[in-house]
DNA sequence: ACACAGGATGACTACATAATTATATTCTCA
DNA sequence: TGAGAATATAATTATGTAGTCATCCTGTGT
């Protein structure tokens, strides 16, 4: 990070976080990890309604961090900023490591 | 990530993602990064009220991204999950990368 | 042309939460 | 002990937003 620090740069940052916080975007996210995916699949996949999807979809898209490609009727979405990559592998290390520190410390515990 | 993700799991990252989604918490944690500081220097440095910092510091304490030293009457407030590091920078780099895209493409117009 | 499937969108509800105000608590210092 | 500084914590308000329902649009197949 830099030294300073300006309000519309937070408020962007603070905004693609924002992206990431919600369970259902994270769920049709990780679908998307597998490949391109079209709304009715995503829809059987995550077990959300189909407006619910299409909305979360619209809302990723509008950000960049989604594709859309039409094929006839179909929407094909995928994903379009390889950073939620990276940052969901940091995030799911942290908890990771933070569990198994947390299990360890219990075998102490056990052990004593 | 995982194959399959539990609806538990994803709603503990997404949760972690809530934390980071906003621009006041992004501020108190920048601030951090360049060493433990009292909530009156937090205070001065976001311009942010006292009880505003004081309830988002407890809210970032009692998910563990930032740790609590009390010491006579003050309190002192520093980085307690060093994975908010990477996270923010990974972030800020694909702003970063994605906007030089932008500037390179307008400098083929500009060129043309 | 018609019926239907895939998808998008607007209105609405319910809930979460950021910020403020006022107040409480705890420590320091004279 | 009394005053004031540093911090925490309700209570309240206002705003954002996730989900649902109904509806619309657009292709496809018959």
């Amino acid at each position: 990070m830099q030294e300073v620090m300006s309000d519309e740069m937070l408020e962007l940052i603070a905004q693609r976080f924002r992206l990431l916080s919600d369970p259902m975007r994270l769920r049709i996210l990780h679908q998307l990890q597998g490949g391109e995916k079209s709304v009715s699949e995503l829809v059987e996949a995550t077990g959300a309604s189909q407006p619910n999807v299409s909305k979360h979809l619209s809302t990723l898209r509008t950000h960049g961090l989604v594709r859309r490609r039409q094929e006839g009727n179909m929407a094909y979405f995928s994903i379009g900023a390889p950073f939620i990559f990276d940052v969901c592998n940091t995030v799911c290390d942290s908890m990771k490591s933070e569990w198994e520190q947390r299990n360890s410390l219990l075998g102490q515990f056990n052990n004593a």
